[in-house]
DNA sequence: GTGGTCTAGACCACC
DNA sequence: GTGGTCTAGACCACG
């Protein structure tokens, strides 16, 4: 279930490729399965069939899903985790971040490290897991 | 020292606030320390001085630096640890977007909380600490 | 053996139509053989009766196969090698375009020489060659 | 100079890109040099700017142009050749089909090897080459 | 002035 | 029916 913020200033098309990632970790979406059609999903979230577009497009670019021509997008099925180099020097980043601003609220370390650790949960040990995470 | 990045896509006064915040959480910046002014800075970095002062601007916002009209910029030496339901709200959605990223990397929740401690330790588990992190 | 892949951004008509003619220089196609008919090529790669219609459409456009009403489709067996100024012009664009993607992936000109070599023999230096090539 | 063929197939917006790439190869932009603006290359090649932004964006994602920060887009100034498995293999693809169509217009080895080495030639051997081609 | 995003509406190729 | 491309016009963040 697709949820549009529009007062937030995360770009709409952002905002479906993070979605749409977390319902796939969270089995909601699986392997295979077929998409909302452009057409669809935009009148679903009111939005502009080339917002979504883009979001897919850009989705389709991590290799997260898969167009076959005059069908319609689907999960891709043989998903393979990709770690380049620049990829994890953004997520350190990001991390850093987040650890930056929790100082700034007074959170501690370990209190951090819960809540990592509920969110990880929460998105779900499930089937991905267990074919794509290196131990 | 401030190190900003032009063709980084996180806007130019966005770095400088969040350097700003690192340096203090290091130690580099004390209570009370005395911030180059807007001019300074901006020659030091070669930015424009407008976007400093939206910096400085956004920083006195969260109360980490206060100005002293007619005398200058200080970190605030009172800062006392703000834990609002929005910036809490928001520090859970970025761990999100982390988590979530890291699982299309193919990385362990081990791997991220490993990561996470390392982070944290090189931020510097100094003063600051000691003052504000609830335990 | 035609192989369609779907997930492809190249048509699927397009795919039939190149691999026929890689069959054919190969050799595993030759003068006057019969094609499957179109029903049949369709159910054999589970495509549309109407792509592989249009596959067979264009090769006889371009003179690489013949239909007789009622009988079939057969290999042209008269086939002359065609030179047109436009589909000139359209090899070196494609040519051009090679190029361009090799230099920008650091690779010197002796490597696309000696790719372009394995993958013209390849394809079949037999008796599709001894017919038609000018020397 | 960008030149747009409308009537081509090929899209408007990945032509642009075709031929950026090609000006750079050829010394016609240098490395920091900065492109015309989004608005400016439009009303130049009488263009929308959506496409020129989408070529431009292409470009940004395969780092061969620089997004600064409300000054312009500029020519990536440490290029470095990216080889990735897949666009290797998408590389041979073309290779094949190129000899494909050869073939079948009678074009004997020896020509297209002319034919790669005078396209080579013409695009420029200069201080490209030098940098990045591995020999 | 720069690029980034979004909407609205249109046309096209493919299946 | 599907997605892909393009135009026109608008608003916004950034420097």
């Amino acid at each position: 279930m697709i949820n549009i913020d529009n007062k937030s200033n995360v770009p709409i098309y952002q905002q479906i490729v993070d979605q749409i990632k977390e319902e796939i970790l969270k089995g909601l979406l699986q392997s295979g399965d077929r998409l909302p059609s452009v057409r669809e999903m935009s009148s679903r979230i009111t939005a502009n069939p080339n917002t979504v577009s883009r979001a897919y497009t850009e989705l389709e670019r991590q290799k997260v899903i898969e167009t076959i021509r005059g069908k319609g997008t689907y999960v891709t099925s043989d998903y393979k985790p990709i770690m380049e180099a620049e990829r994890m020097e953004n997520l350190k980043d990001n991390i850093k971040k987040i650890i930056v601003e929790a100082k700034y609220m007074g959170i501690s370390k370990e209190k951090i490290v819960d809540m990592v650790n509920s969110v990880y949960e929460s998105i779900g040990s499930d089937s991905f897991d267990e074919k794509y995470s290196k131990k």
